[in-house]
DNA sequence: TCAGCGATTAACT
DNA sequence: GTTAATCGCTGAA
């Protein structure tokens, strides 16, 4: 297992590092106990030309402002006054891109996260969803601005590689309002997820 | 200061 | 597939 370093999310290829990031593992370490698992659903925002991210048209304030830093960030926030959404920031300075990190199945430190989400068994509805994955790794507004090559959030590359037919890419999810850019097929996941959500 | 809103979820059909 | 619930935070004043 080999952390990614953030050199890694410095890329300016923003959909590129997004499929890239299929079949990798996304780990977190709070409460001293380490939580994870393989990431199955990304999605790529594309800076200021994209009317789907916050940073759409250089807009800058103080909540995206994080995501005009260097690469290998987190970008953190609040959605719906519920759910924290985590992103990793890549490309260089001053270019907003980001990949939300929309679901995971669940390896590492199972009954913590199941404790965390008030969940009784552990199935790939335990973190299927970008508010429910932050939930399970116990990530909050705390967790904005961390380092992805630092121990408290991370990702490992195992040596599994995704590509070709085993990528499904559909439009994003829950982005209406950015009119035509919600069209874009910018919204990645594991084909094997399909067969994870029949096995109850 | 405070109105308006949303990168969702759960619980439906 | 559809839709209602929900509330802390952002951002403009």
């Amino acid at each position: 297992m080999t952390k990614i370093p953030v050199s890694f999310y410095q890329n300016d290829d923003v959909e590129l590092i997004a499929k890239s990031l299929l079949g990798s593992f996304l780990y977190s370490r709070v409460d001293n106990i380490i939580t994870g698992g393989i990431i199955t659903e990304t999605e790529a925002y594309k800076g200021v030309e994209d009317k789907a991210s916050h940073s759409y048209g250089g807009k800058r304030t103080s909540r995206t402002e994080i995501m005009y830093g260097l690469g290998g960030i987190s970008y953190v926030y609040l959605c719906y006054g519920v759910h924290y959404l985590l992103n990793v920031v890549t490309s260089g300075k001053n270019i907003p891109h980001a990949v939300l990190i929309r679901g995971i199945f669940a390896t590492d430190g199972i009954n913590k996260m199941l404790e965390r989400t008030d969940k009784i068994t552990h199935n790939y509805k335990l973190t299927n969803g970008p508010g429910k994955l932050t939930k399970a790794l116990g990530l909050n507004k705390l967790h904005n601005g961390i380092q992805f090559d630092g121990d408290v959030v991370w990702i490992e590359d195992r040596g599994l590689t995704i590509e070709g037919e085993d990528i499904i890419i559909g439009p994003r999810i829950g982005v209406d309002y950015a009119e035509e850019d919600a069209q874009l097929p910018y919204r990645y996941e594991l084909k094997y997820n399909n067969y994870i959500k029949k096995t109850p």
